[in-house]
DNA sequence: TTATTATATGAATAAGTGTTCATATAATAT
DNA sequence: ATATTATATGAACACTTATTCATATAATAA
């Protein structure tokens, strides 16, 4: 059952766990927000966007791929709030959202050992 | 085409972009690090265990659940180096592999303006 | 208006994933 | 050795999702 010799301490963190645990929207939010760049066809997008706003086409250039699959990825990422758009004549110029994306992605390289 | 007033800024950055472009191994990584945690009841693994380190009974007490689905999802994140074991007689007791995990949820809550 | 260019989107299909159920393994107790 | 307790895991099913293809919208040019 739970005779595991920290019965106590466990069990008190267990309590202490159920009294601070976000609630269930909290939860839907936040991996919600990492589900969004959580697929290499959208960090390539992010990727990209650190070297300065583009146009689709230009972000299609630079990630590969067809216009209409970067231009789904583009969708799940604005209205995950990661990226934001904006209309110039006939194009939309995407850019990073804020700086909490580029945090993020620093940290996980981190994380990861990489250099990004 | 790509006449969009600023065709040479974003031609530029999307030369640079792919200068820039991690690998598709380091995109793959990344990916999966978010998509670790980027499940509701891992996330409230997660938050549990930011209490101190559980057995897996407390853990399940904490989160709710079944053992059996519980016990799949510290798979995961144990796979995902999220999290570290080790044996403790009968028990397995779990905790969160490093400060990266801490500070990715601290900026993602921020970035939601959530408490957590 | 008609044509063209840039981007978005609906439907379909294929691949991935979380939970449940039943069962297996591993440690301990009798 | 057998039973019990703690945890892990394989298979199946339901659900989600990324890409492709075809088409739609929106801005501009002729």
């Amino acid at each position: 059952m739970k005779d595991c010799g920290h019965e106590e301490e466990h069990a008190y963190s267990a309590a202490r766990a159920k009294l601070n645990m976000p609630n269930e929207e909290t939860l839907f939010s936040l991996a919600a927000a990492f589900k969004t760049i959580s697929e290499p066809s959208r960090l390539k997008i992010l990727f990209a966007l650190r070297q300065g706003e583009m146009c689709v086409y230009h972000i299609t250039e630079a990630v590969g791929g067809t216009q209409s699959a970067v231009s789904h990825q583009l969708r799940v990422l604005r209205e995950g709030h990661i990226i934001k758009a904006r209309r110039d004549g006939q194009n939309i110029v995407y850019s990073l959202a804020d700086a909490h994306v580029v945090a993020l992605l620093a940290l996980a390289c981190e994380h990861l050992n990489c250099n990004f």
